[in-house]
DNA sequence: AAGACGGGGAG
DNA sequence: CTCCCAGTCTT
């Protein structure tokens, strides 16, 4: 069952998402899964400007698993240091490609391999091929608390069940403007003038009073 | 469900 | 230096 609030947000967010989104070099079109893991396995506690100064040459390195299998750890730390969590990354990244010809494409299988989480593997899957996969961070629990602080669970299986059902079949281009709007607008000092929920959001509303 | 972890960044 | 943080791992 969806609340009209909700359809309204989702309708609002997709729209703002089409005039708003923010470049990056993983989001180009046609970008493979391993190029999308890549990326979203280094944007975990990392600055996405920061990825942006290692990825490009990273995929250059590194094209594929086979070529980090050829690598050894250090070569693999050496090449992502900026990021900070060189070493265990890259130790991560080893086990992986030692263990995979191919990345899975099931969630479930994706969240097997090291420092996989359930984050890192439904990021990848939607946005390398537009699964609709809930894509919940700590930026998207801020804005969904918020706007729907009513009826927003506090577990966090009840919260992915909740997500998982706003999920349009545009996937990815919610999901990618959830965390844009989340990065833009919905700071943790939010900018709610020029919020475009700031009509129905629970938050703003209770502000207000 | 709660705390540990490893380490970056702000203050 | 201390405190806080974000996703994953461990219990």
């Amino acid at each position: 069952m969806t609340s009209e609030t909700e359809r309204r947000f989702r309708n609002d967010l997709l729209e703002w998402g089409r005039k708003n989104r923010r470049e990056y070099s993983w989001r180009e079109p046609d970008r493979t899964l391993y190029e999308v893991f890549v990326a979203e396995f280094f944007l975990t506690q990392t600055p996405a400007d920061n990825v942006e100064t290692v990825y490009s040459e990273f995929l250059g390195q590194f094209p594929s698993l086979d070529e980090i299998v050829e690598a050894s750890e250090d070569e693999l730390a050496e090449a992502i240091e900026p990021l900070g969590f060189q070493n265990m990354r890259a130790s991560a990244l080893k086990q992986i490609a030692s263990s995979h010809d191919h990345l899975p494409t099931e969630p479930e299988l994706l969240m097997e391999l090291p420092r996989v989480g359930r984050y890192v593997a439904n990021a990848t899957l939607c946005f390398a091929r537009g699964d609709r996969l809930p894509v919940l961070d700590r930026n998207v629990e801020r804005v969904y608390s918020r706007v729907f602080r009513d009826t927003w669970p506090e577990s966090e299986a009840e919260q992915f069940a909740f997500t998982e059902r706003l999920v349009p079949d545009e996937a990815r281009a919610y999901n990618l403007a959830l965390l844009d709007f989340g990065a833009l607008i919905c700071q943790t000092e939010p900018l709610c003038e020029q919020c475009f929920a700031n009509e129905y959001c629970i938050y703003f509303r209770e502000l207000e009073e």
